[in-house]
DNA sequence: GACCTTTTTTGATCTAGATCATCGAATCCG
DNA sequence: CGGATTCGATGATCTAGATCAAAAAAGGTC
């Protein structure tokens, strides 16, 4: 089989980020940058920092201040809380478009971490307090995407109060499909998992054995079809199985 | 033993409420409110419409249009979920101060009912929306308290993602304790729980058996002592059991 | 107060997922 | 390239909490 390979070339990701404008940032419509004048984007462009983080690097941590916002233009992050004791809890994954940081904090609530290579956008509060000050659009949004976070995060609790394993991992699955999105019809129902499997069974709050076997069981009833480690092709809805 | 009663008395509730201006409100501070001018106050209180919610009563409903901002002044609320199925995840409770609605919505993600007789102040979001353009720290307000919620709903998840039971309902324990609030030093370690059993369950992604089983647990240890079905006495933390 | 309904507690048993253990497959690196 | 290391899959067993069942309290109503 042909894979796709992961757009994750660092030189080629750089000269692509740095050539495009604001006008043309394939997740304006989706951050903060929307609510902002047209007229105002030269300077937004000269105000924020553009930045590539290696994967694994860590943009907000736990119990530490943060002052800046984060947009993300390209790559995935990894969101977790610490329990005293070492037990880990990934609390969210981020994809293009999601935002950090939306609001200036002295100990941030979770650790938030790149999962690949990827591209940021950077504001400092101060910044976005005068844009909010000249559109108030722009708190709309930041309240906007808080509010959005906020209902993901109920799901995930409805995910792990009440589903099975197997439900589980369908919605997860579901999750990921949806938020990298169907905006490049070529790649079909082929679904990206840029984290390792110990990071999902964090999320999911199931032992990394229990999702190996889950996955396996989908695999099996021909509900999917794992092509590697990092990308998994979904069958059609329904009953049609793969294969 | 001298049971306090609760102060659920409609007749002396409305009282208090209409006798206290905006200047006196207990939650003043938490709300949107500490964000408007002193000098808006009266028209605040003119715009505003003051509700009194029997128990029972939703505010919101999941996948409904939600207009209003409440904020919660005496009482407490329950956010629940619904599985397609019938399967029910509470996904929080409000207490005094806590804010509901903090932006206009064509369909809620979650339901809101009243657990008791409450008090709630209303605001249309067009009210909400001026008084933010002479106020700023109207929209940092809304800001702050999505955040809030958003950061409840993470501890939510790392509690239904990585506790055992018994850590859940001692953490649930301490959740209420916290939030009802240590204002009435009187009321020493005395936790009131406004919710059935239940919904705690339901909140504890556990079963109702289990729930009680653990209560009872935790009373045979000394940790608590369950005074009736809505008051329990905490142990002083550490290690002196009660009775 | 006696009767009925709802809520909570307690008991007996079962099972989904955890835990422990091993093996195979990628990935890294000199 | 080959050995080391990390990551994922699979097998065997165990257990926390679910499920099923029933009794006991707590409320409501006439």
């Amino acid at each position: 089989m042909n894979l796709p390979l992961r757009p994750r070339d660092a030189k080629e990701g750089t000269r692509v980020s740095r050539s495009l404008g604001c006008a043309l940032c394939s997740v304006r419509e989706r951050s903060v940058c929307t609510a902002m004048h047209q007229k105002d984007l030269p300077e937004v462009e000269q105000r924020m920092a553009r930045r590539h983080a290696q994967a694994g690097t860590a943009l907000m941590t736990e119990g530490e201040p943060n002052e800046t916002l984060f947009v993300l233009v390209k790559g995935s992050i990894r969101l977790s809380k610490q329990l005293e004791d070492g037990r880990r809890q990934v609390t969210g994954f981020l994809f293009p478009g999601d935002m950090l940081g939306m609001r200036k904090t002295q100990t941030a609530a979770y650790t938030a971490e790149t999962l690949e290579d990827s591209y940021l956008c950077r504001f400092t509060h101060g910044f976005l307090d005068q844009a909010a000050e000249r559109a108030p659009a722009v708190s709309d949004r930041l309240l906007h995407r808080a509010q959005h976070e906020y209902h993901r995060a109920q799901e995930h609790i409805v995910l792990l109060g009440k589903r099975i394993a197997i439900e589980r991992v369908q919605y997860f699955i579901e999750i990921v499909d949806r938020a990298i999105g169907h905006d490049d019809p070529a790649r079909g129902r082929l679904v990206p998992l840029p984290m390792p499997r110990q990071d999902i069974a964090d999320y999911l709050g199931l032992r990394l054995e229990t999702l190996s076997r889950t996955l396996g069981q989908l695999r099996k009833q021909g509900h999917l079809l794992l092509v590697n480690k990092h990308f998994l092709l979904r069958a059609e809805t329904g009953n049609a199985p793969l294969i």
